[in-house]
Formats: structure tokens, sequence, C-alpha cells
DNA sequence: AGCAAAGATGACCGCTGGGTCACCTTGACC
DNA sequence: GGTCAAGGTGACCCAGCGGTCATCTTTGCT
């Protein structure tokens, strides 16, 4: 049988290690926020500081790297709901989706909110799930079924402030962002359009790519 | 003249340098978040570290002070409010000014945002200011000019959820807060009620005084 | 002016966390 | 099974942090 691969690949262990490290640095981060340690994250994993270092050069490295994999799956998400039949309903269920997400992660949500923490990377995923909501939230306008004047950046900027609006009771009513939601919600539709302020934002950051 | 006080009174610098020092913390943890260091604080003010600890044993200490300040402002601010003569209109500018503190402090959103991060007196303070708030919605509830199921502690989450829906944009737009404060509002007006899931929330945590 | 006490000071401590590196282990190919 | 480079390891370094304390300075009273 011919080689594999031209260049050796990389060892088995290897891949096996970076999903440990992935996984333990997820749980990590979503607990503490950005405040976990590369020494926690690598004692969940069962290995040892350096190798952390060596799959992940800097702490944020390995922070982009789970951003990036929880960014892609909210646009999958979001991609997927295009073909649902109704709108509204594909819309609502994003952002439900959406607000969880950012409810179980602190690190996602810390470094959502501050652009300068982001690096291209992640601020281009960012601008990727603006495109894909933007999709989705056009159905919805055409549909007259949300005001006109919304756009999928506002609402992927709307997850993030609903889950802030909810998390001071997360302790004591985990489900309170569904009211939130439906507070938004309520906000968007199309009924009694208030003319809204400020020029609808762009992707959050410009980033050349 | 008779003594000026049964027991003599603080040293005036002393006085002098809680004032220094409560001045450049509020510009500190405003600028950098919690992150913000005593050391740096007490450079800032012009004095030297042990003197920081000397007025506020903890940075905790520290930060519930200013916390206190900003929360009786607010609470001064709605309760003034409550003389208006337009209840909607007395309701948005209570929020314009919430919206804008945050945006303002980074320590106060982080701090709101995470009750295991306050003191029992900072608790406390926010169940005070849901009250004030709630006498400012309950007016503007009576009027019929926002629906009935919303509270004062509604009122007081959607100032973090506002702001952190704007905050990636604070760079580019620093006015953006404006769009999602219309945004939610809208969604508070009575004209479709939508009826919203979950309890209303009670004060964010349950303290007992 | 002199004095005692309240207060200011900054060197110091212990600890934690990101990051490095010389050395050892292991997987993959012969 | 032998070989060797890719990869793992953890002791180590250093910076910065919250917090302490013996010592010096200032204040306000007499």
């Amino acid at each position: 049988m011919a080689a594999t691969t031209g260049t050796t690949g990389p060892r088995a262990d290897m891949v096996r290690n970076r999903r440990l490290l992935l996984d333990a640095a997820t749980e990590a981060f979503a607990e503490q926020g950005l405040d976990a340690s590369m020494g926690d994250i690598a004692q969940r994993a069962g290995l040892a500081k350096g190798t952390v270092f060596r799959h992940f050069p800097t702490k944020e490295d390995l922070l982009s790297a789970i951003m990036l994999r929880l960014l892609d799956r909210l646009a999958g998400s979001a991609g997927r709901l295009l073909d649902a039949d109704d709108a509204a309903a594909a819309l609502r269920e994003f952002m439900a989706d959406g607000v969880e997400t950012l409810a179980a992660d602190r690190a996602f949500c810390e470094v959502i909110g501050r652009p300068s923490l982001q690096q291209s990377e992640v601020r281009d995923a960012i601008a990727d799930l603006c495109v894909a909501v933007e999709a989705l939230t056009a159905r919805a306008r055409d549909q007259r079924v949300i005001r006109d004047d919304v756009t999928g950046t506002d609402i992927v900027l709307l997850l993030g402030g609903i889950h802030q609006t909810a998390a001071p009771l997360l302790d004591t009513q985990p489900q309170a962002w569904r009211r939130y939601l439906e507070l938004a919600l309520d906000g968007l539709r199309t009924t009694h359009p208030s003319r809204l302020p400020e020029a609808p934002p762009g992707r959050p950051e410009i980033s050349t790519r």
C-alpha cells in the first residue's frame, strides 16, 4: 500500500491529546471565564502544563480555538434553520439557541462583549455569523413578521444583551432569559414601529480578511 | 469655644485622602474593570499602597464603596423622575441615564451581572434601586403606557442587557445603545402584549437586611 | 513649641499565573 | 527490536497581585 501521506502525519496520541485539551479548556473557560488558568486546564485534561503550550503557544490562541468552534456551531445552526417553513419561529429558535449557549459559557460572553480581546480570526468568525444570521433575518423581514429596520448583526448583538439581562438571575431563575427573549421579540415585531435611532451596525468590527 | 466634637473628629488630611482615593478608584475601576489593581489606584491618587488598605481593608470593600455611590445616584435619579408629568418619558430618561452609566463603567457592569461578587450591602442597594424603579414603572403601567406584566426589577435588569447589546460597538458607535434602548421600549409598550414566560423576577437576590 | 496619637509610607511577603526549556518518553517506520 | 524525531514533561523563571507591618510624618491639642 502506498504511503498514507507524503509527509508523515501527526502522531496518534497528539490528536488524542489535542481533543482532551480542547474539551478540558471548553469546560474550564465555560465555568470560570477568562480567569481559567492554563494550569487548571492542563490538570483537567490529565496532561502537563508544557503540553498545553506545545499545542497552543499562548492562552489567547487556545481561547480563540474554542471560540471558533462555538461560533461555527452557531453559524451552522443559523444556516440549517434557513430551510424552516416559519421564518419567525426559525428566528426565535436560533435566538434561543444562541442565548442558551451564552448562558452556559462565561468566557464566550466576556469575549463577545469586548472586541479588543478578539484576535482577527475570531472577529472574522463573528462577521461570518452575522452574515448567516442576516439571511435568516432577511426572510423574516420579507415576510413582514419582524420590522424592516433590524439586521442580522442586530440579532447577534441581542443575544449577548438578552443573556446579560437574565444573568443576575442565573442562580435563582435559570430560565429567566426566556422572559427577556420574548420581550425582545415583541420589540422586533412589525406592528408599531418606532423609528430606531443610530445607523444599523455593520459587523461588530470590520476586518480585512 | 466649646469642643467641636465630643470625640475628636477624623484628621483633615484623612478626609482629603479618602476623597482622592475614591475618585482614583472610580476612574480605575471604570476603565479597567475588576482587574484594576490596588497599586494602580494608589498611584492615581498620589498615595502609597498602604494608605489604600488603611481606608479599605480589602479590595472588595473599596469596590463596594464605589458601587454604593453609583447605585445611590441611580436610585436618586429614579426618585426625582417620579415628579415628572409624562411617565413614559420619565422611564425612558431613567433608562437612558442607567445605560449610559453602565457604558462608562466596566467594573459596574461586571459586578451587576454576577451577584456572587456582591457583598450584602451592594445587594441591598440594588434591591433599593429596584424598589425605586418599581415606583417609576408602576406609574407608567397605570397610565397604560407600558404593558402591565413588567416590574421595576425587569427594568433594572434591562439596563445591563441594553448596554451589553451595544457593548461590542462601543469603539465604533458609542451611541449605539440608543438604538437598543428604543427597541426595548418598543417591546415594553402596551399595544400587542405576548404573554411573557417565567415569573417576574423578585429583586435579583433576596437579602436579609 | 512640644507632644502623643492618628495616619502615611513603601519595603516586604506569599501566592498565583503565563510562559520556557533541557530532558525524557513514545509512536511510527525500517 | 532498533532508531530517532516528534512530542510530552514538570521544574523553573519572572512579573504582578492583594495584603502586612515596622517605621516615619503629620495633625491637632495644650
